[in-house]
DNA sequence: ACAGCGATTGACT
DNA sequence: GTCAATCGCTGTA
């Protein structure tokens, strides 16, 4: 079976639009182990200076760059001295925006996703933004991949179509602009941090 | 320059 | 429930 990665069209839209197309669909990262498939289950969307809750706030940044730059970028961040979180930039080039994946299911090749981390419970494995990223092997490495490409990280489209239902809800560990309601994810999946419904 | 703190997690009480 | 781990950006000097 053929996994493509959706194009840059895709991610080069309104932040909160793609972030809610994100939810259902596979995020794939090739490694020298075999291949991990991942179904995307919790997202949140950030802007620019309409969001004091993002990096790309105040200004342009070395790190916070590729918010600026083409969308479909990976845009990978260290927090807290010990965890990554991995984003996908999203807009126009010159118009910041990324989508923070939160939470994913590993529907493909769990048992490589098992040898990165030390939890042997499968619900703690990617039921959180740092917790995924380690279970998929994504650090500072990934940071400015373009997603768009069939390469060693990309997000597809899922075959199958299942219905869910979206919950909308506010942002996880943000302090300021924490009214915005842009946290998005399927509602029941075991997967989601957090839930409060 | 430097102190303070964050889009978090896991270990321990 | 509480807290340490520990990097990079921000505000103040």
């Amino acid at each position: 079976m053929s996994r493509n990665p959706f194009p840059r069209t895709f991610f080069g839209r309104d932040t909160i639009t793609v972030a809610c197309d994100l939810l259902g669909q596979n995020l794939v990262r090739s490694t020298a182990a075999g291949e991990i498939v991942a179904k995307i289950v919790e997202v949140e969307a950030y802007k620019g200076s309409d969001d004091p809750a993002s990096h790309a706030y105040r200004k342009k940044t070395p790190r916070n760059r590729l918010m600026f730059g083409k969308a479909g970028i990976a845009y990978v961040y260290f927090i807290y001295g010990n965890h990554y979180c991995l984003n996908v930039t999203t807009e126009g080039e010159g118009v910041p925006g990324a989508v923070l994946i939160r939470a994913v299911e590993v529907v493909e090749g769990l048992q490589i996703a098992q040898t990165h981390r030390t939890t042997h419970s499968v619900i703690n494995l990617t039921n959180g933004p740092g917790k995924l990223t380690q279970a998929l092997a994504i650090t500072n490495a990934h940071n400015g991949l373009d997603l768009t490409l069939k390469g060693e990280l990309f997000i597809s489209q899922t075959e199958t179509s299942d219905d869910f239902e979206i919950v909308t809800d506010q942002r996880v560990g943000v302090t300021a602009g924490k009214e915005k309601p842009w946290r998005f994810y399927i509602r029941g999946n075991k997967f989601v941090s957090q839930q409060f419904v």
